[in-house]
RNA sequence: GUUUUCGUGUGCUAGG
């Protein structure tokens, strides 16, 4: 079974929903929870959720329990197509069916709160997670944080990293260049290369993401010679420019 | 410290 469910996600991965679905046919064991994911994510990123929705009900027809993978990859796909007010009624059917939510599953909701202009309630639910049982990682504040930087609410950004810290949260490299990328595009770009400091001292390598940022938060502002000092440095750091 | 198989966060360019 596994050998087959890592065949039909590699058809999934390559766009070949089809071939999936048919291996899935002709397979010569029951279908798993893991057989199904991948195709209803393929279905979700391609736009198609309805189809997903019914890949969803053909599984729970043939009495296969979807997971809270399953429901995460359709609470992520519902909060892009209608918004997560609308995901919300997801949330609380994996509650309802016993299914609860994980890390990842919140991850997922938060992210679509910030996307949608709504960080404070973002925060609320980020700030419930440890009562719920759940341990926040990087992805958890790293949309938080672009939020607040994104609305210039630089204070609570920092409040909120502190946060981190407390928590034993490390913020890794994706956070770093979110911020970065917001400095950037507020102007703040002094700012940001101080980031790039921080960012070594935490162990992580500033890489091709954090040098674009920074090349177009200095050309923005005409300022050609130190983007190439700062690709000088990158360089020591073992970044290779693209 | 456990991913034999599934889900979440970052840039520039291009297109809109």
């Amino acid at each position: 079974l596994v050998t087959y469910n890592t065949m039909v996600n590699g058809y999934c991965r390559a766009g070949r929903i089809d071939d999936a679905r048919r291996l899935i046919d002709d397979m010569p064991f029951a279908p798993d929870t893991f057989t199904f994911n991948p195709l209803i994510r393929a279905l979700c990123v391609r736009g198609r959720v309805p189809d997903a929705l019914a890949v969803f009900d053909d599984m729970l027809q043939r009495g296969c329990s979807p997971s809270v993978v399953t429901y995460s990859i359709l609470l992520g796909a519902t909060c892009k197509a209608s918004g997560y007010r609308q995901a919300m009624v997801l949330l609380d059917e994996m509650r309802a069916k016993g299914c609860e939510p994980d890390i990842v599953t919140y991850n997922v909701l938060i992210n679509a709160m910030c996307n949608e202009g709504d960080v404070d309630e973002a925060l609320t639910v980020l700030r419930s997670l440890p009562s719920r049982g759940c341990k926040t990682d990087a992805v958890t504040y790293t949309p938080v944080l672009k939020s607040l930087c994104g609305s210039e609410r630089w204070k609570e950004a920092e409040e909120l990293l502190a946060e981190m810290a407390i928590n034993k949260c490390a913020p890794d490299e994706v956070t770093f260049n979110t911020i970065i990328t917001s400095l950037c595009r507020k102007g703040l770009v002094d700012r940001a290369v101080k980031v790039v400091d921080d960012m070594s001292e935490h162990g992580c390598i500033p890489g091709i993401v954090t040098y674009s940022s920074i090349l177009d938060g200095l050309s923005n502002e005409g300022r050609v010679d130190d983007a190439v000092e700062l690709l000088r440095r990158l360089r020591s750091y073992g970044c290779k420019p693209d």
